[in-house]
Formats: C-alpha cells, structure tokens, sequence
DNA sequence: TCGATGGCTGTTATCATATAACAATTCCCT
DNA sequence: AGGGAATTGTTATATGATAACAGCCATCGA
C-alpha cells in the first residue's frame, strides 16, 4: 500500500483510483482492529468522501448519494457515517469549511493539520511538522490539557500561484 | 491603558469592566486610524462580545439585544456588525464554535490562536508563541502562500483541570 | 441650505448545516 | 429460532448565515 502519492501533491495528475482503493483498505484495516463495522453505508459514504481531495459538505454527499441511488437519504443518514468515520479517524471534518476530507494515515490517531487552496480547494494534510511541538509547548507552559487541535491554514498552493 | 489582566488569566477574577472599557477605548483608535465609523450599534455589538471572555454566537448576541430593546434586530444586522468587526480586527471568529470573541490587541493585525476551555468555554488568545513561525515554516518549504490561519486548541485550562 | 451620494440599518425571506426523537430493520450471539 | 444491541430510516426541528431590496442618515459640494 502506497499513499505517498495523494500524500505529495494531490494537484498533479495521479493515479487517484489508487488513493481510493488504499484509502478503503487502510479503513477495513482500521475498523477489523477496532471491532467495528465498515458497513456498506458506511464504506460507500468514505468512498464519496475520498472522490477527490477536496473537502465535501454533508450536503454534497446526499446530493450524490441521491443522485446514485433512487431514494435520497435524509441528512441523519451520512451525519452518522460521517460520525463513524470521524470517531475511527478515517476522516476529518474541517471547521471552516463545514467539510469533510478522508484521511489517508488513519492507523495511528493524529489530529489533522491542513493547507486548504482557496482556488483550487484542495486541502494537503500535514503530518509530522513543527505546528503540533509548537502547540504542546504552548499548552504545556500554560498549564492546558489539550483534547483536539484545529488547525487550518487557508490561501494558495504553489499551484495556484503559478496560474495568477 | 493596561490589558494584561484579561490575557493573563480570564478565569481568575478580574475588573472586568476594565476589560471592556479598554476594548472599546482601543476600537475607538483603530477605527479612527482607519477611517472607518464605529456606530452605535457596532460598538455595542463590540461591547456585548466582551461581555465575558467566552465566545457567544450571533443568536445569542440577538438574544442580548433583544432584551435590551424592545424591538428585536433581525440576524443580518448583528452579522453586519461582526462582519465590520471582524474586517479591522476588533474581533475574531471561532469556526469550531461558530462564534466570536473580542480582541484584546486589534492594534497589529494578526491570526487569532486560541486556547479553549470544553469546561467553563473561556478563550484565551495566544500571541507571539512558537505556532505561527511553525506554520510559516511548513508554508514555505511547501510552497503555500498563507493567508489566513485557524488555530483553535480545544482542552481543559488548568482551573477547570484541577476543579475536576 | 439643498439635494445628491454613498454608507449604514431595517426587513423579509430563504438557504445551509446539523441534530432530536422515535420507528423499523438488521446483525450477532446464544 | 429468539433476544438484545447496533444500525438505518423517517419526520420534524434546531441552529447558523446570507440574499435582496427598501429606507434612512451622515457628509459634502453646489
Ligand atoms: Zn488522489
Ligand atoms: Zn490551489
Ligand atoms: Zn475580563
Ligand atoms: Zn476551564
């Protein structure tokens, strides 16, 4: 399983199928471990989610889950896969967007760090940076628990710059 | 003027009229520097954010004011006011919370980076700690021109910490 | 002082996001 | 097969934010 690709630059042309079909696999992995159910809704639900590496609102999944199906599920529906797949870090929501994204290292639990194109809306999740030291240091020093981390940085990738 | 009370620790007890007061007396510069009008209704909008060190959404500020008139203001007037707040830094928006806070230093414009109690939901900004020239850091060796950054720490501060 | 102009506020309606509550179904284990 | 728990369906509603247009008011030049 390679997810370097998705993981270096999503704005290239790549092989995305790829991205989806490691993505789902690492999910069956992490729910196998877990005891928990990947189920069709569930795993259908990631799998939108995964259809680029854009953010998508609750709203844009029921739009394609009706478009595929005949009946439209009602918001409860994908509100709650998307909870299972958030509480199994399989995605991240992100605040401010009100979106949601897959992720593509969910074995270990991390908090999501992101870069988020404001053209392009392709959000780079960062792993292993100096934001997550800066911010236990921060905590620590002023004597704060931390329980979750929303970090989100929003402007334009180099690709986008290139472009303007 | 003197706000160090408030970022020094929100939770313990504090004149906090002095806070308010000096938020105003500081909203009053800033405007008048950038030539914008802080009208009545902004600055009570301003006023009513810094009603405690918690952030408040834009139904409950309407709520306030509502109470204070008779007549009720409908949601765009207070999301106006907010909208001119938020444009000459006087106050930040929390995206985890869908809602907003009072800055303490609209002097320098700056990305807000808050601590935040799951507790008793106290705020507090960080300045000049280690985050940004993190983020900075990533941005550049990636290439990503950054425009605006959102670090919400959710937790338990330390007070609530040793309540529990 | 008058009236034009642009910025601010009021008002109505609507959109967008998310959840509560309860019913029906399905899965899993015995 | 039967019982109990987890999952999904369904309806209604809560919560947060904005579009569009009308009216008002401060300011400034004529
Ligand atoms: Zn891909
Ligand atoms: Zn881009
Ligand atoms: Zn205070
Ligand atoms: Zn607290």
């Amino acid at each position: 399983m390679n997810t370097s690709v998705s993981l270096e630059d999503p704005h290239c042309p790549h092989d995305h199928s790829q991205c989806v079909s490691d993505a789902l696999a690492a999910a069956e992995q992490v729910c196998e471990r877990a005891g928990a159910r990947l189920t069709a809704l569930r795993k259908r639900v990631l799998e939108l989610v995964w259809q680029s590496h854009r953010p998508l609102g609750a709203y844009d999944l029921l739009d394609t889950l009706a478009r595929e199906d005949d009946r439209r599920p009602a918001p409860p529906t994908v509100y709650r896969a998307l909870d299972f797949l958030q509480e199994h870090g399989l995605v991240h929501r992100i605040a401010s967007l009100n979106a949601f994204i897959g992720c593509a290292s969910p074995e270990h639990t991390h908090q999501g760090h992101f870069l988020i194109c404001r053209n392009c809306r392709v959000a780079i999740e960062l792993e292993q940076t100096l934001i997550h030291p800066a911010i236990a240091e921060v905590a620590q020093r002023m004597g704060f628990a931390v329980e979750s981390e929303t970090v989100e940085i929003a402007g334009l990738c180099a690709h986008c710059q290139e472009a303007a």
